[in-house]
DNA sequence: ACTCTTGTTAAAAC
DNA sequence: GGTTTTAACAAGAG
């Protein structure tokens, strides 16, 4: 489940391998990923890559003296970007990847594969489908931007303002954490730790919440993605760095996943249960 | 065979 | 019009 952490680990990654290379072909195995574009893979060759930006989870790629031509990659659910070298080698000997995708890419999940005139290679893999890489105008992509809320990694996040607004929400508090378009970048794993690091239930409803809780959400929302990117991100079932190689943060999740066991901060048993639609990890002794 | 997994969006209710 | 809830999408794991 590729949240902002990993979706930002991805972007430094590419950033070092691809900006500047010129995409020489374009392999589209699965239509549903370009959104149907039939001329995609035209209107990608002969392009440079100068940037590549991210907004929440959503990587945005741009191209050398081009204005109004973007990339827009989004992972979703079970998305993976893979480099290659130009000898078929992925730096992480791809271990970490599905028995199809380890052997050979491209593999049974790759939707979309560019290779580059230096003969290195970039690949899509995507088991699920949810995931996509499209292409988008200047003006779609201004408007996918303006769709975000601001990110709690930022320096510039206004931690008064989040406690302003999160208190005029009367949903449940996880669900108003994982709105994009409140604050944007955390997804069910990150969301739940930043929880338990604030000691709040995710079942409270945002407008009960204190102005020193609200505080410390806005705080522990931002710390736990900014350990997170350090560590590589977290790999719980399917993401992958673009080596191949498992995140880190796995070692360091404190109730996702971690149902039935013990809390390490009060020795309390973690349950799980469902809020805002979503399976919902936390701790009934320390969070209130 | 059935349930569970989640990021995003559309639709409907309020 | 903004907020909230629910379902849908898709495919694999158990």
């Amino acid at each position: 489940m590729p949240e902002l952490p990993e979706v930002e680990v991805v972007r430094q990654q590419l950033k070092k391998k691809v900006i500047g290379k010129t995409i020489a072909k374009v392999g589209v195995l699965h239509s549903k990923t370009v959104a149907h574009d039939e001329k995609f893979a035209k209107k990608l060759q002969g392009r440079t890559i100068s940037q590549i930006d991210r907004i929440g989870k959503l990587l945005i790629i741009s191209f050398a003296g081009e204005s109004d031509l973007f990339l827009l990659v989004h992972l979703k659910m079970t998305g993976q970007l893979i480099y290659e070298d130009s000898k078929g080698k992925t730096s992480g000997g791809g271990h970490s990847l599905t028995k199809a995708d380890t052997e050979e890419l491209p593999g049974r999940h790759t939707r979309t594969f560019f290779t580059f005139r230096d003969g290195t290679k970039l690949y899509f893999n995507d088991m699920r489908l949810f995931g996509y890489t499209k292409l988008a105008t200047l003006s779609q992509v201004e408007k996918a931007r303006a769709s975000f809320g601001p990110e709690p990694i930022s320096e510039t996040f206004d931690a008064e303002w989040f406690v302003k607004k999160v208190r005029e929400r009367k949903a449940p508090i996880k669900g108003v954490l994982l709105d994009q378009k409140f604050v944007a970048g955390l997804g069910n794993i990150y969301v739940d730790e930043a929880l338990w690091r604030a000691r709040v239930r995710p079942m409270r409803r945002a407008h009960t919440l204190t102005k020193a809780k609200a505080a410390l959400l806005a705080k522990f929302a931002g710390e736990v993605m900014r350990e997170s990117i350090k560590v590589g991100g977290t790999t719980f079932q399917n993401f992958v760095d673009t080596g191949g190689e498992n995140g880190n943060f796995s070692d360091y999740l404190k109730v996702f996943g971690r149902q039935g066991k013990k809390c390490e901060r009060c020795g309390g048993v973690i349950a799980k249960t469902r809020v805002a639609g979503r399976g919902t990890h936390y701790c009934p002794s320390c969070q209130k």
